[in-house]
DNA sequence: ATTATTACTTTTGTTTCGCAAGCAAAAATA
DNA sequence: TATTTTTGCTTGCGAAACAAAAGTAATAAT
C-alpha cells in the first residue's frame, strides 16, 4: 500500500498511477463496455493475460479505484465496480476517445468509428454526467456483499 | 513506423500509443514548464534515464506529436517542439491535473498545489486554448531549420 | 455424481525500463 | 590555437513489467 512517486509534480504523480498499458483499459471496459467480471474481461478484445488481469484488479482496489464485490446468490462470480474515484477518470477516457478520434486513425486503419464522438464533442460536460450516471443508476443501487 | 495495436477501440489504441510511463510526463514538461533540448528534459524533477529520452523523442518525432529542429546558428542544441498533434493532447493533461488534485494528494503527501487549478476548474476550454496560443506564441514563429 | 465454469496462481520466457559509464561533435574558454 | 566543457547521445548489464500457457480449487450447473 506504499506507492512510488517520481517527483511532487501532480501530472506525473496521476501517471505513475494511471501510466501503464492497463489501468486506463480496464476503466474503459468497465465504463463504456459494461464489463464487471473476471470473465468478462478476459473476453474483451484487448485479450489481457489473466496473471496480468488479476494483478492489475488488486493493485486498483488497493487505490481505490474499483470495489470487489459478490451477488448474494452466488459465491463464485465477483464484480468489479468503479468507485466514485473511479468515476472520476471519464472526463480523461472522453479526450482520449477525441484525441484518437482526430489522430490515431492514421496510424490504426481497422479502428473503428465511436457511435458516440459527435454526441461527445458537441457537449463533452454533458456526456461525461450521462455516462457517469448511467453507470450509477445501474451499478449503484445493486444489492451485493464486499468481500 | 509501424505500430502494434491490441484491438479496433480508439481508446484502446489511444492507449497503445501514449499509455507508457513518459511520453505523457514529456509532453507535460513541453507545454507546461518549457522544456525543449534533450539536456532540459534530462534536468527536469523526473530525472528521465538519457537512453530512454532518447528512445522516446525518438518515436515521439516519428509519431508526429513532436518535431526536432536547430536553431541556425548552433549546430549542436537541437530544440524539440510540439506539433498540431501534440498541442492536441493539452486536454488531457488538463484533465490529469484535475484528476490528480481531487484524487492522488492522498497516495502523495509531498505533492505540490497546482498553481492554476482553479482557472484551469472553472473554464476549462478556454484554459486549453490559452494554453496552446501561448506555446505557439512562444515556440512556433521561431527561426529554425527541420532536420 | 459428473461436468463445466469462474477466478484465479504458477511457471517460464520476453520485452521494456533504468542506472552507470562512455563517447564524439560542437562550443566555449584560455 | 589548444584545451576544457557542454550537449546529445549510445552501450552494456541488471531489474522490473508484461505475456503465453498450463494448472488448480471452489462453486455451479447438469
Amino acid at each position: 500500500m506504499e506507492y512510488k512517486f517520481r517527483c511532487e509534480c501532480p501530472i506525473t504523480s496521476a501517471l505513475d498511477i494511471l501510466g501503464d498499458k492497463w489501468i486506463l483499459v480496464i476503466i474503459k471496459l468497465m465504463l463504456i463496455q459494461d464489463k464487471k467480471t473476471f470473465k468478462d474481461f478476459t473476453e474483451s478484445d484487448e485479450a489481457i493475460a489473466t496473471n496480468i488481469l488479476a494483478s492489475k484488479l488488486k493493485y486498483m482496489e488497493e487505490l481505490g479505484i474499483i470495489t470487489k464485490t459478490q451477488l448474494p446468490d452466488n459465491k463464485k462470480t465477483n464484480l468489479y465496480l468503479l468507485t466514485e474515484k473511479g468515476l472520476a477518470l471519464t472526463p480523461i477516457i472522453v479526450e482520449l476517445s477525441i484525441w484518437s478520434d482526430e489522430n490515431v486513425r492514421v496510424h490504426n486503419k481497422i479502428m473503428k468509428d465511436s457511435p458516440e464522438i459527435e454526441i461527445m464533442k458537441s457537449d463533452k460536460a454533458a456526456f461525461i454526467k450521462l455516462k457517469q450516471e448511467n453507470y450509477k443508476a445501474k451499478n449503484g443501487f445493486d444489492i451485493r456483499i464486499k468481500r
